[in-house]
DNA sequence: TTCATTGTGTGCGATACCGAACACAACTTA
DNA sequence: TAAGTTGTGTTCGGTATCGCACACAATGAA
């Protein structure tokens, strides 16, 4: 294989100023990383804080059942969570990422009490979870988390209207790319571990198509794997690989500032 | 060719039951159709009612331009608008449709100020205008109006979703199928005028492939179809030929009662 | 009527992808 | 160490659909 797992890798440490807020707090004893949770007033996250409880979130563990009622959102500290929707016949496609800039369970903030996804933890970490019950009481007296909450979703909806044009336009290669571009940015490590099995459910596609493209990626000397893990070598030849919907969500995030 | 575009058809009419408002009302001088208008409380609609333009929509006309201010937004009273991205070479995918149950412009209510689709009319009809900065000064004080907005961005948030699975997992057929039905059920009527060069941008493929999935419908006798034109025939079979993906979206839309 | 424009039917080669199968390699557990 | 499980490389036929091309039909304008 191409590079030993034991080797050091940069390890590239989101530095994203806190304008609101600060980079420094705690909730149940815990160094909070959300940047939503940094982000808030004071008095916003002092409201909030005494109802979040931090949970570990193992890898595929399910946050969320679609179609089951929202009990509890996450605002995710470490890892990454996904959106997945299934179909009837068993495939599935990835509809969405969550990371620690994110919150699990946003469709509760626009009044939903169901929602059509499932939410299964791809990269083990942890958040911390507030009830529903309570996050909606919460939510009535902080406009500005509100406000937050209410960008996320809109930017959100960018992504999914990017996603159905990806879905149907562009080739598995790009897609990989850009996901493995997606996966990164909210990842600590530029070592993705992951199985060609569980990237074909993500991709929406099948094992050995995943196998292929991943094959042609390493002989173009972008990323170099193992048996389940893929290293990132050449971020700017990924960024080349992958479909203008990587760089048009970039853009349009920034133009909101998140 | 199958059928006399002068032959009469069945005029299905909405008779949806308006539980909070009326089904008479009024503004600009014109009669209201749009439910949300409808079902907001009397005293909220008053508060909306003099700022409401009434605006014709022709065919083509284009409502928002991507990534462009949202000046203005449109309850949409007859016709069906469409949401489209474009790629940077010239493809196109819809990603929603508006009719008259729906707002041009919902990014707004979420605080957005530009968004990253194009809408333009797709069936010709009108709407009442209203400008962006005079919206969110109303919204700030209709709560309810408020509530039914952020409803509608969740059913919007679904309906996406399900687009990017669809987009991936399913064939044109099915997918031609799907886009008829929803144009359907946002239309007074069962012929829907369209050629097939629109169809092959709304549903993200080439012309050809279109005329053969519409060769297909039609030789199956669910639909006929002269030049710029298709006559539903029989919607049974034709729900049979779409994908699940139809009536995955009706089902949450019955859950969240609209 | 003539012409230009627009919309549709059709065919055909190239290709991406699917679906299924099989062999083997790498880890895990007993 | 042996056996079992899981992950990956590879092949290969079948199919959807893409991209392109061309002919023809329907419509509207001069």
């Amino acid at each position: 294989m191409s590079f030993p797992l034991a080797s050091v890798h940069l390890i590239v440490v989101n530095t994203k100023l806190q304008i609101d807020g600060t980079d420094e707090r705690s909730a149940a004893g815990q160094s909070v990383q959300n940047t939503i949770l940094l982000q808030i007033p004071e008095g916003e996250f002092e409201a909030l804080q005494p109802h979040l409880k931090f949970i570990p979130l193992e890898l595929s563990s399910c946050l969320q059942r679609e179609h089951e009622a929202i009990r509890a959102v996450y605002f995710m500290n470490r890892g990454i969570a996904s959106m997945l929707v299934q179909t009837a016949d068993g495939r599935s496609v990835e509809v969405g990422a969550c990371g620690r800039e994110d919150m699990v369970g946003l469709a509760l903030a626009a009044g939903l009490d169901t929602f059509t996804h499932s939410v299964i933890m791809q990269v083990p970490g942890d958040g911390f979870q507030i009830d529903g019950a309570t996050m909606k009481r919460v939510l009535a007296s902080s406009p500005e988390l509100k406000r937050m909450l209410m960008l996320r979703l809109g930017l959100r909806l960018a992504q999914l209207e990017q996603s159905a044009v990806c879905n149907r336009l562009h080739n598995v290669k790009q897609r990989l790319a850009r996901w493995l571009l997606v996966t990164l940015d909210r990842l600590q490590s530029d070592v993705i571990r992951t199985t060609h099995e569980f990237l074909s459910k993500m991709i929406g596609t099948d094992r050995p198509t995943i196998s292929v493209a991943v094959a042609e990626l390493e002989a173009e000397g972008i990323i170099g794997h193992t048996r389940g893990s893929i290293l990132i070598k050449n971020r700017p030849m990924l960024e080349g690989q992958a479909c203008e919907c990587y760089a048009a969500i970039q853009k349009f995030n920034a133009e909101l500032g998140l």
